[in-house]
DNA sequence: ACAAAAGTGTTCCCGCTACACCCATGT
DNA sequence: ACATGGGTGTAGCGGGAACACTTTTGT
């Protein structure tokens, strides 16, 4: 471990600490997710989530934002840490602890690769490739706190465009949750729920009918989150 | 930073990594708090999450654990990490990360101190010192996520004795949520869940009239929490 | 005209809420 | 006997689930 290389010390052992995105996207269709593929070893030409190690002086929150930043172009609405991978041997170079991030971005089918050229790219996700290290684990647990956080907060709309109709947040629900839920509760549901504002377009999917726009009321449910008076559930 | 002292050496800088335990307890009235007198700089003297330092070959998790091992004599019936506190002067010496730690206990008033002697002891979760670093922040969120929690899982059992009283659970999800219920209300709702099992044997309060015994129904819980029929609100 | 998708309304039922009376026990 | 706290039942209401018909639009 000493080499002239070496040139931070301390008393004790410290890992090495990273973060690491789990970035979901929507198409419209399906869930997404972004992922890089690595240039360098170990797991070169393997595909893992974006990350990268913590600077020593930023929060990781900071250091998520970073990582985002510089691997895509993007525009992230939400980026919350779930949990801690820190198992000794995760890494076979040395010991890295990471923590994980669960980004909702608004999806744009082209994305930048990071600086450093790598190769950048939106896959299902039930159609993965392999992944580096324990990635996979942790995109598992992304799921599942993603899952259980739209159950109660309606972040849905991160993942949506500004404007969008109704069943496109319906199949996003169902994307997310893997349920079907009936067209005409779920509607009502979410008109009750006070945080839509309807608009007077209507927007032409190609499809037939063309369906009407609505907008989240972001003020309106901050005020709703304040006073506890926000209650809906999937 | 460097010194004969300091051996452990890296390429890059990193930060130390500590696991700090919120342990809850209940005592039949109010929920409490167990903390620990520090015994050397900085904050010498003053009251603190039990903690420690990250071992290099232990999880997260297993060095919370540890650390509640040897600085406590208690049953921990639930332990999970919530967050991350990373801000780069969180502690004066050097850079210090921490992953802070939800646990539940079987609350019993005499606790030994740690292996350092240091002093430990509960206190009212309203009545609190002064604590060291950003622990107050810490154990703000602590109770947060308890609260988030027992919204919806039957974590409440955690702090009570195998065998409890409707009352007291109630007086528990009253001291943790900070509001008032129905007693028939939460009773109905409660035995409507189907994961209490009513005891034949009464037990005495030194109040007036003996209330009925009730266990959690651990397998009954994990039954329906796998094929997802168990749902509870508070 | 037809197919595919979107808009709308009604009924039923379960669960939550609010509330009142009786019973057991210690003083 | 009385006070304190525990046990139990009921009526009303609101929200969720199930469900059918009409309207728009592209082919």
């Amino acid at each position: 471990m000493e080499s002239a290389e070496n040139k931070f010390c301390y008393k004790y052992p410290h890992p090495a600490v990273t973060t690491d995105c789990v970035i979901f996207g929507f198409d419209g269709n399906y869930l997404k997710i972004l992922l890089v593929k690595r240039g360098v070893d170990p797991y070169a030409g393997c595909w893992a989530l974006p990350g990268g190690f913590l600077k020593p002086d930023e929060t990781v929150e900071e250091c998520a934002a970073r990582e985002l930043r510089e691997e895509t172009n993007l525009q992230t609405e939400l980026l919350q840490p779930f949990g801690v991978f820190s198992k000794p041997d995760r890494d076979p170079r040395e010991r890295v602890m990471t923590i994980p991030f669960l980004a909702l971005v608004k999806y744009s089918p082209n994305v930048k690769g990071g600086d450093d050229a790598r190769e950048a790219r939106w896959f299902d996700i039930d159609a993965m490739p392999e992944l580096a290290f324990d990635h996979k684990e942790i995109f598992k647990k992304a799921i599942q706190q993603l899952q259980r956080i739209i159950h109660f907060e309606p972040i849905g709309f991160d993942l949506l465009e500004e404007k969008f109709t109704m069943p496109e947040l319906q199949k996003l629900y169902q994307a997310i949750l893997n349920v079907e839920f009936d067209r005409r509760n779920f509607q009502r549901k979410m008109l009750n729920s006070g945080i839509l504002i309807p608009l007077d377009e209507k927007e032409n999917r190609g499809g037939h009918r063309s369906a009407a726009l609505f907008r989240f009321d972001k003020e309106k449910y901050d005020q709703m989150k304040l006073n506890g008076s926000f209650r809906i559930e999937f």
